[in-house]
DNA sequence: GAGCACTGC
């Protein structure tokens, strides 16, 4: 039997080879390339004068790259290597597993893997038997000498942390990046899925008129096909629009395709989106948000400047998507020389195609990795402890990569985080470090942040996110996706005009796209928290669009100002209730952007220039009157940006509330608001007075943008500037303008409230500063059903307001009548005046 | 006396 000593260097040199022999050869050739590669170029840089400057920059970079790719060969030859893992963690592992110290649900393995959890138990056993007779060492070499690299996972141990030094890691990074500029744009180009199909694609659209192009992520489909487009001479007569249902979207994609066309951004290729323009009169592929598009509609229904517009994204089925397929369906029949290309996911294509006249459909596959989804055997009664339990099965015996766990909203995302932590501060140092992160929109940035960061050596990152991993944000490195199978969904009832955030369970659609993060760097596995009987026949297919389940008052609005008069008959994919509609259109006639035959007034032409919901936008044209513009101004963007405004850590509760009572008016919310914004402008924005006040800095941030722009369109719109700050009858006249129809009088009670126009019952939302007073009249923003009805945004009108502002809706006696005579339902009794 | 999935103009 060879010495101990020999058994590890044996066995670190043989999964020395596995791992490293390969790489080291391929960067042995690449680095002979290189050399030669630079070593021509210096002789052309000596030998040509008429070098662009382009090139000669290209020139220097590829000097750079050569020094680093030597330094690292230097370091290389010098530092010692090994992925020697010991055997004690083998053994803490054994043991763990052993005796089954995590419960959970019965999580189904992989043969492999059941092989050789029973092998390292025996062996571990083995082992210990060795231990107790004395021969620790005959025990370890045997030990060593058994393990199997090719079938056991590789795990890996806190020692790697010691073996790469931070700078041999820095060179590494800055080496990586070299190496992905070495190989050209062009051959990356070469590379993608589409490349093959250039040809046929060009045909395809040259011949139709509107093409669905059903594509997988990863295809390339975003950056490629405007390209190819330009490069077919679609760009001559006009600009080749792209729509993103997101921002970061659009403006990331812009960026690439402009290095790759070797142009800068903002010139030949460009971007729009809300509070940032970078596209001119020379731009011919335009990526835009498609709500921006929608709104270059209302300037130019024709969309004259375009020759071809492409919705990526479309299965998304955003709001705004929807009403301009429903646009440029009509557009196309007008506009022969226009072409449309719809980009979709593989499964919604024929929906597609068949809703666009049997549009030809164009697919392209992939690049996706594969990704195994496993199932439950029964329905899991509680997913958070199940899907706790989960992370910790994936954690104690998988492979190297991180786990991605989707959960519904952030308490529940801080409790699986609190109760992960926890256990594993009783499992110390038994196992790998399991690096908890949290990532949910209403987390501040930096929080955010931490998801991004690169897992350490030795460590396995568990991220538990909301609905906002599976499309908006991309953490790398994950290999397993954990599901709980439900997601948060916003339910808005026309009827009664209350919104409800409810727990549904996710979409087949859904799943399966949250499933497909596993994949993106290599093959992954699901483990979804139901059974196969409820991926079939609960989970609906697809989510509901979010047309269906808005509020249609601005869609009304918006569709009015283009010219759409039958809304009812309006060819939307999947048509809203009709009830919805009606509800919109009722509105729209209240505030007066629509006039008795349906038709849009001035008033309303006015309103749909505003990027605000049709009662925010009235306010303004109110404010106008009142000479309270800059106020009103002000606190609607503050309110259209409210919800997460204020911050409340769980630790610092009484802290943010005593900081947030400062600010607060007696008058109402709306008048909190003002307080807030006015501090924060004189703390000149400052991010640490944010901090001081719990107040989120993004939001406000966000609300000073809105308010900008809002400026600026009201000047458009012909609206006068004026202010008076003092003045708060005024502005909660102006307010009251707007929020017209949401008006509630206080009950007998004392405490709930009675809306006027519906008779619902209703309470202030205890985050209100109102909560105490209880005003007998009182205007809110919004109604939302949570754990009881709530009105949130609250502030104090007096009761005489109402019909000298409303008169059309509220009539003085119907107000008193309401007071003393109507009786409420289900025979509660009357109403009276309270306090006299 | 209590919660806010995610976008977008």
């Amino acid at each position: 039997m060879p010495p101990k000593r020999e058994a590890t260097d044996d066995l670190s040199s043989l999964r020395q080879k596995s791992r490293y022999d390969y790489l080291a050869k391929r960067e042995e050739v690449k680095l002979a390339e290189l050399r030669q590669q630079v070593q021509e170029e210096a002789e052309e840089e000596r030998t040509n004068p008429t070098l662009s400057k382009r090139e000669l920059e290209q020139f220097a970079r590829n000097r750079t790259t050569l020094q680093l790719a030597e330094d690292r060969a230097r370091i290389d030859q010098t530092s010692s290597s090994g992925f020697f893992i010991p055997d004690s963690q083998f053994d803490d592992k054994a043991e763990l597993l052993h005796k089954k110290h995590i419960p959970g649900p019965n999580l189904p393995h992989t043969s492999e893997f059941q092989q050789w959890e029973d092998d390292q138990i025996s062996r571990s056993l083995a082992k210990n038997r060795h231990a107790r007779t004395g021969t620790t060492r005959e025990a370890e070499d045997d030990y060593e000498f058994v393990f199997d690299t090719t079938t056991a996972p590789q795990w890996t141990s806190d020692s790697d942390g010691q073996i790469l030094d931070p700078e041999k890691q820095r060179l590494q990074t800055q080496l990586d990046e070299a190496e992905l500029k070495i190989k050209t744009i062009d051959e990356t180009r070469r590379a993608l899925p589409i490349f093959k199909y250039k040809e046929e694609l060009i045909a395809a659209i040259r011949d139709h008129q509107i093409l669905i192009i059903s594509a997988e992520t990863a295809s390339g489909k975003s950056t490629q096909i405007p390209q190819y487009l330009k490069e077919a001479g679609y760009t001559a007569q006009g600009c080749i629009a792209c729509t993103q249902p997101r921002r970061v979207a659009a403006m990331s994609v812009a960026k690439r395709v402009s290095e790759e066309c070797h142009v800068r951004l903002g010139r030949d290729v460009g971007y729009t989106v809300r509070f940032d323009d970078r596209s001119g009169p020379d731009t011919v592929i335009k990526y835009l948000t498609d709500g921006m598009l929608l709104r270059e509609m209302t300037h130019d229904v024709t969309l004259s400047r375009y020759s071809v517009i492409i919705l990526d994204e479309a299965h998304e089925r955003s709001l705004s998507t929807d009403i301009l397929a429903a646009l440029l369906k009509d557009l196309v029949t007008v506009r022969s020389d226009l072409r449309l290309i719809i980009s979709s996911a593989t499964l919604d294509a024929k929906k597609f195609s068949s809703y666009f006249r049997d549009a030809p459909v164009f697919s392209v596959p992939g690049r996706r990795f594969n990704v195994q989804k496993y199932f439950t055997a029964q329905p899991e009664a509680n997913y958070l402890t199940s899907s706790i339990s989960t992370a910790y099965q994936i954690h104690l015996s998988q492979d190297k990569g991180d786990i991605l766990l989707f959960l519904t909203g952030e308490e529940e995302i801080e409790a699986a985080a609190t109760s992960i932590e926890e256990t594993a501060r009783k499992i110390g140092n038994r196992a790998q470090e399991l690096q908890v992160r949290k990532l949910y929109g209403a987390l501040p940035a930096d929080e955010q942040a931490k998801c991004f960061e690169p897992t350490p050596p030795g460590c396995r990152k568990l991220v538990i996110a909301t609905n906002i991993a599976e499309t908006s944000l991309t953490v790398d490195g994950i290999r397993y996706v954990i599901d709980c199978g439900y997601t948060k969904e916003n339910q808005y009832n026309p009827r009664t005009g209350m919104e409800a955030l409810c727990v549904v369970p996710a979409s087949r659609a859904s799943v399966n796209q949250r499933a497909g993060r596993a994949g993106r760097q290599s093959d992954g596995m699901a483990f979804f928290l139901f059974s196969k009987h409820s991926y079939w026949n609960e989970l609906p297919e697809n989510t509901v669009p979010e047309i269906m389940r808005v509020n249609m008052a601005s869609v009304c609005l918006t569709l009015k100002s283009l010219g759409i008069n039958d809304l009812l008959n309006f060819d939307l994919m999947d048509k809203p209730p009709p009830e919805a509609l009606a509800q919109g259109l009722e509105l729209c006639y209240t505030l007066g952007a629509l006039n008795q035959e349906g038709q849009l007034t001035k008033v309303g032409r006015s309103m749909s220039v505003l990027p605000l919901e049709p009662m925010s936008a009235r306010v303004l044209l109110a404010a106008e009157k009142f000479g309270v513009l800059d106020e009103c101004i002000t606190i609607i963007a503050m309110v259209s940006e409210s919800a997460s405004l204020f911050m409340r850590p769980k630790d610092k509760k009484v802290h943010a509330d005593a900081a947030h009572k400062r600010f607060a008016a007696k008058e109402g919310d709306m008048l909190t608001y003002l307080n807030v914004w006015r501090e924060f402008e004189d703390s000149e924005y400052s991010n640490l007075w944010c901090k001081e006040n719990f107040i989120q800095y993004r939001t406000i941030n966000r609300a000073r943008d809105v308010r900008t722009q809002l400026e600026s369109l009201c000047e458009r719109i012909g609206l006068e500037p004026s202010s008076n700050p003092t003045d708060h009858i005024a502005i909660r006249k102006a307010l009251l303008s707007g929020f017209l129809p949401n008006a509630a009088r206080l009950q007998r009670d004392g405490q709930s409230y009675r809306t006027l126009k519906n008779g619902l019952t209703v309470y202030i939302h205890p985050s209100s500063g109102l909560m105490e007073a209880r005003p007998r009249f009182v205007v809110y923003s919004e109604l939302v059903l949570t754990s009881k009805e709530y009105m949130r945004n609250v502030f104090e009108i007096d009761g005489q307001w109402l019909s000298e502002i409303g008169p059309m809706l509220y009539k003085q006696s119907d107000i008193e009548k309401l007071g003393l005579e109507k009786k409420m339902p289900k025979g509660q009794g009357k109403v009276g005046i309270d306090g006299q």
